[in-house]
DNA sequence: TCTGGGGTCCTATGCCTT
DNA sequence: TCTGAAGGCATAGGACCC
């Protein structure tokens, strides 16, 4: 059997915990420069506030109603994450961290234990020792235990957060409970799809044939399939495979007409990726950069594009990296776009002990040093303190983050204080 | 004026090699 | 040397997740 437990409104939770008055209240936490909502309270849920919502848009709905607004704060809800997959991984040594907020749990010999009382058991561990509520759903497949998850939150009174899909029965009725567009693994294009041939419900998804799931979604489609009729077909995955990629991406404050200005963002990026690199004693043979202008302006020129640029050899270095992606933003810049987003990517992640040399071009043994020096002067003296010389030198732009809550539980300085 | 960021997997396509 | 079939590989794009 399958456990997901899922944080309820993590992001909101996690603030709740060092401020116990923003309880019953409307509570809402914003996407990175504060542009969106990213997680609500089902009291702020209940007010109509999308999922998403643009923060500018709901300005007055959040005045008029007293809706406590929170920039995002990602190193309290990292810290808080782990301490609830700690508790959790005591209840089975199977344990796959799916995302900041959900784990799968996998029961193998528990033949024995009534699952229903054991996870209210998790659930008042994790409520008691971090604060953070949550919601569990147990079935024999990943996609059951999310279904069951989904009741187990939308119906809080009649299952305390807890349920078990144990029979057909509730197998079959649960799937006619969710509608398709709701179900794991079914997005906005397909629902969009399934939805004109008046297939509305999970139970109507796995009615299709499965020729033709296959045919229109894919082996994705099919695998969700078996997995919602109840055969297994999706394990779990408790070693996490070292990243693929890694990417640095922002939208601007405003929009960028000027390559010079976007010039420097776009190394401001690339640095920040191979400080990633380096932080996880990684290297890459490629970068792929991209810009795009703003897609919310109908009326002004639409221009996207991005480039991949191989480097002939294996690095982690600020200054190749740098210089390559700058090579690709060439290719791609277009005069008279307003830009609004842009970003790197590095690919072709290996070991940096344990990379592929090349024959005739390889990196100057030099960088190696300086990079070390450059990540232990940064480490003491804070970040930012060494730039390239063509990043922008005096200014610094920074992500608006107006209403940022103290790191109460990862920065010494901002520790809770008892009166 | 103001609409997030960081990932994964799958498939179609086109080129190259055998 | 040419040709077609088949497989490998890189790339782009679409779809999804949180």
């Amino acid at each position: 059997m399958f456990a997901l437990i899922d944080c309820n409104n993590f992001y909101v939770s996690c603030e709740r915990v060092f401020n116990p008055k923003l309880n019953k209240k409307p509570v809402v936490v914003l996407s990175n420069n504060d542009g969106c909502a990213i997680s609500r309270s089902n009291e702020a849920k209940a007010l109509g506030i999308p999922m998403g919502a643009p923060a500018f848009k709901y300005e007055n709905i959040f005045k008029e109603n007293d809706v406590e607004v929170f920039s995002s704060n990602f190193p309290l809800y990292g810290d808080m994450s782990s301490r609830v997959m700690n508790i959790l991984s005591k209840f089975t040594p199977n344990i796959e961290i799916y995302s900041i907020d959900e784990a799968f749990l996998k029961f193998e010999g528990f033949e024995n234990y009534d699952l229903e009382s054991y996870c209210q058991e998790i659930k008042h561990m994790v409520l008691k020792w971090t604060g953070i509520p949550i919601s569990v759903g147990i079935a024999s497949t990943k996609a059951l235990a999310k279904v069951a998850n989904r009741i187990a939150k939308k119906f809080p009174s009649q299952t305390k957060g807890v349920y078990l899909i144990n029979s057909e029965e509730k197998r079959i009725n649960a799937l006619k409970w969710l509608k398709i567009q709701d179900v794991w693994g079914i997005g906005f294009r397909h629902a969009e799809r399934l939805k004109n041939i008046k297939v509305n419900t999970a139970y109507n998804f796995i009615s299709l044939e499965d020729g033709w799931v296959r045919k229109n979604m894919s082996v994705v489609g099919l695998r969700l399939k078996k997995e919602l009729e109840g055969k297994s077909v999706l394990n779990l995955e408790e070693h996490r495979s070292p990243k693929k990629a890694i990417a640095t991406t922002r939208s601007f404050e405003g929009t960028i007409t000027d390559y010079e200005k976007i010039k420097e963002r776009i190394l401001t990026f690339a640095v920040c990726c191979a400080e990633k690199l380096r932080a996880q004693n990684t290297n890459c043979n490629s970068v792929y950069v991209f810009v795009r202008s703003n897609k919310f302006q109908k009326n002004k020129t639409q221009y996207r594009n991005g480039i991949l640029v191989t480097i002939p050899f294996s690095t982690n270095s600020n200054m190749v990296i740098g210089k390559h992606a700058i090579e690709g933003l060439k290719k791609i810049f277009k005069k008279g776009i307003h830009y609004k987003k842009a970003g790197t990517v590095v690919m072709g992640l290996d070991s940096s002990n344990n990379h592929q040399l090349n024959l005739f071009e390889n990196e100057d043994p030099r960088h190696k040093y300086l990079m070390k020096t450059i990540d232990f002067i940064q480490k003491k003296e804070g970040q930012n303190k060494i730039k390239l010389a063509s990043q922008d030198l005096r200014r610094r732009w920074k992500m608006k983050q107006e209403k940022l809550s103290p790191n109460y539980t990862c920065r010494l300085s901002e520790i809770i204080k008892v009166k």
